[in-house]
DNA sequence: ACGGGTGCTCTACCCTGTAGACACTACGGT
DNA sequence: ACCGTAGTGTCTACAGGGTAGAGCACCCGT
């Protein structure tokens, strides 16, 4: 069911996944979705651990190999599910991180996990994460900001939209239009991680490999 | 009128920001708010236009002090209205960036002139800001993660939570349970402003002051 | 006096989540 | 064969949402 509401999501959007379209899509009455999720909220969890089930974190001995590595794997899986991205960044918002479903917990865990054997204790092993995943969310943000765009409109209109801004109020942002055509979201995401484990590197001593 | 749908948000929360609900906070008609307002969604614009113009940037020659003092700034803007910082995330990524509201793409102006004026080309103005700004609402998601509670919970139901999962499972995420209480917000964004800033300089030369 | 805006209200439509009662199936015990 | 029980699916109904469309009342320039 889980699969189906994924599916839903990823291909008409987050609104449309509504109890109806869902049981419609399935060809069960709306009410029979109640039996295996209490509500909307559980199932929009669901969704979430489905999709964060497919973040693998791999088994390299070097712990900054292995954060590049997910990181990678974290746009990866947010380029194919865009319309998920918001559930992973609202849904947390809202409930307190011990009453999380399991299934949203578990990056969490396994990154401490693999910080903890690189030598980190709890508390530097936390900011690490803190550092490292807000950067990541940061940066899948502001690069899926550029791509959504409505189906109607294509990257010309978006230029467009630019080029019609006031150009006394927004003449830097204008400037814009040029750049964002050539954005390549994977090297610019290595950039920040070059810079980022650079500075864990140096700020907290690395610990033992 | 969009000053009450931002006390309504702050008090009330996000979903209780209703045409209907607005409306008779106002004593007006629901429908008489779509003569300031075409849509919800609009409305919703407006709420971020709003509080995003609380952001001040201040007037410092040093363009990295600007940088941190801002970074301060918002971090204050969404502890008081954390209700909001989901409009912040959400929005743009549905919304191409032409097309958002004046009041939604001035941070961006100010930003991208202060870097400009700093002696950044575009190129280089757009991708400190990008590591700025991810880093920065990665940061304040994180932070705002461990606050919002329901109000019938309070810290130790948070603690009770988090001691109650699967030990099996989540052997490292159980021991946070005692650092999230003493979590200083400030100082953890001052240390990542710390390391980026730090990344910056190394990684792009820093240009004529 | 009068046409035209501007602000507002009423009604109505369709979409949503979900509570409550009910039915149908399968199955194990007697 | 009979019953209870549990699991599953369905129907109906309600309270809320966004918003289209028609129609008020007022005010203002002519």
């Amino acid at each position: 069911m889980l699969a189906a509401a994924l599916e839903l999501v990823d291909d008409e959007g987050l609104e449309s996944l509504s109890m109806r379209r869902l049981g419609s899509k399935l060809g069960k009455d709306p009410m029979a979705l109640y039996r295996y999720a209490t509500n909307r909220e559980a199932l929009l969890d669901g969704v979430t651990g489905l999709v964060l089930g497919e973040l693998i974190i791999p088994p390299v001995a070097d712990w900054q190999e292995q954060l590049r590595r997910t990181a990678h794997d974290f746009r990866n899986l947010a380029l194919r599910h865009p319309h998920v991205v918001p559930l992973l960044v609202i849904r947390p918002l809202s409930t307190p991180l011990g009453l999380r479903p399991p299934g949203a917990l578990r990056p969490l865990e396994q990154v401490m996990a693999l910080l903890t054997k690189a030598g980190f204790d709890s508390a530097g092993a936390l900011h690490v994460y803190r550092a490292y995943y807000g950067f990541l969310l940061g940066h899948v943000l502001n690069e899926l900001e550029e791509f959504v765009v409505d189906p109607d409109e294509d990257e010309s209109v978006l230029r467009h939209g630019l080029y019609h801004l006031p150009q006394s109020d927004f003449p830097h942002v204008r400037e814009l239009a040029p750049l964002l055509v050539g954005y390549d979201g994977k090297t610019e995401l290595d950039q920040g991680l070059d810079i980022l484990l650079a500075g864990l590197n140096s700020s907290l001593g690395n610990p033992a490999g």
